[in-house]
DNA sequence: TGTATTTTATTTGTCGACAAGAAAAATACA
DNA sequence: TGTATTTTTCTTGTCGACAAATAAAATACA
């Protein structure tokens, strides 16, 4: 009933294959739904897809490309794990990243930007509210690469996009691990942060940006440290 | 002579013909022997590997994941341009790259590394001395490189190493304009560094990473106004 | 002569097949 | 029974060929 009806639509536009296929296994792992060492096998997405193989392994190139995957020459391809050993390593680049963007977002926002942002504020209040995890995380992501754009720093925005996909990934495990609710503290930060930027006042976003990601990460922390206590293997 | 000699060796071994052409056209690119806007052509580039589209192909797409080209659907790919119109997001990232790789380095280092830094220091010593622009460059970027891998934050090498790339093509043409020499003085501030990395002194490490960057950041600019004055197409 | 339309040519995207490399299974040998 | 060696299986890396999409050339028409 899904896709075994091989009538109806066997027909696909000429290069949308390899972004269909990057999309959703991007979208996969980073929802955690191919866990964390998952094989990917290459045969099998294009039984799948229904396609050749060749477009597959541009796919997996490109994820590789990004980290989402690792390739074993001659043997094997899966799931990059999340190194839980280097946390820090990812929470440093995440702070440092939140300050910086939210900081150019001030300077160099168009009135736009705004709208934008807004909307994904909104997005993100409402699944707070509908208490729907994935998609706190996603609209939340979202919220801040909006923030990222409005900075204007293509390799900012290109390095915070990296780092919120592998949060993702993180937030996941929380959730999945205790079902708490995303604190509605941070729907109010994020009103102050918009409030800060709009004012074009960049000492005030960049001490927002700081303090709302040191909340996140002091968050994340908490959960795995009593992970650690309850030893845990994820 | 060079490769019209077929009967030698036709056989390479089995997954090291992409990162052969990946390495080539990377460097290639970077030094500016392929112009940016230039075409790519992927059976030329075939022929002239003796390997077939495929693996030329997945070459590409990775040069493409690191901005190096461009790609336009069913049509052309091309070298990617250099935004002189946006070179100070480049800027403001580079500097903020350089002090905090510098700061990581002096908080995180190990013995061994400074003797890979120190090695680095010296070749680019060397080149200045050889008044080797090419060499000059390419060393003064593995120096940086290393002081970022000292820090072991990979989000942070990484980006730092895809603006030490781009500022590989920069600095090219600024020695193809101008073929002035790089100034000695460079060479005394990466001694400074070094020292302040080795004393584990943060504040300093970041205070000389900064004025660093920013002293070669001014000079490009300069260079760059006064092209802007001249009215010279790049 | 200038514009619109058809035809050709070139380059990319996709396919199915084959061979190399490594892991797993099976066999030989002590 | 335990270890070494061979065989098999499975997955990847590469190839040559074909089809779609676009650009360039050629032709038709006013």
């Amino acid at each position: 009933m899904t896709d075994t009806d091989s009538s109806s639509l066997p027909e696909r536009k000429r290069g949308s294959g390899v972004k269909m296929v990057y999309d959703l296994l991007r979208d996969e792992i980073l929802d955690l739904k191919l866990a964390p060492g998952s094989p990917i096998d290459e045969v099998q997405l294009a039984e799948r897809f229904k396609m050749s193989r060749t477009p597959i392994r541009e796919a997996l190139v490109r994820l590789a490309g990004e980290g989402l995957i690792e390739t074993l020459p001659n043997r094997s391809t899966m799931v990059s794990n999340i190194d839980f050993l280097n946390l820090h390593t990812f929470f440093d680049a995440l702070v440092l990243m939140y300050r910086v963007t939210t900081r150019l977002a001030a300077q160099a926002h168009r009135p736009e930007d705004l709208a934008v942002i807004r909307g994904f504020h909104e997005d993100y209040a409402a699944a707070l509210a509908a208490r729907d995890p994935l998609k706190m995380i996603a609209t939340n992501a979202a919220f801040h690469a909006a923030i990222a754009e409005a900075g204007r720093n293509p390799y900012f925005t290109s390095l915070f996009r990296r780092l919120l996909d592998e949060g993702r990934r993180i937030l996941q495990l929380y959730y999945q691990s205790y079902d708490e609710q995303f604190p509605q503290r941070f729907v109010d930060e994020h009103a102050a942060i918009i409030a800060a930027i709009a004012a074009r006042d960049i000492e005030e976003a960049d001490r927002l940006g700081k303090a709302h990601a040191e909340a996140i990460v002091a968050q994340v922390q908490k959960l795995f440290s009593r992970n650690d206590r309850l030893d845990i293997t994820l």
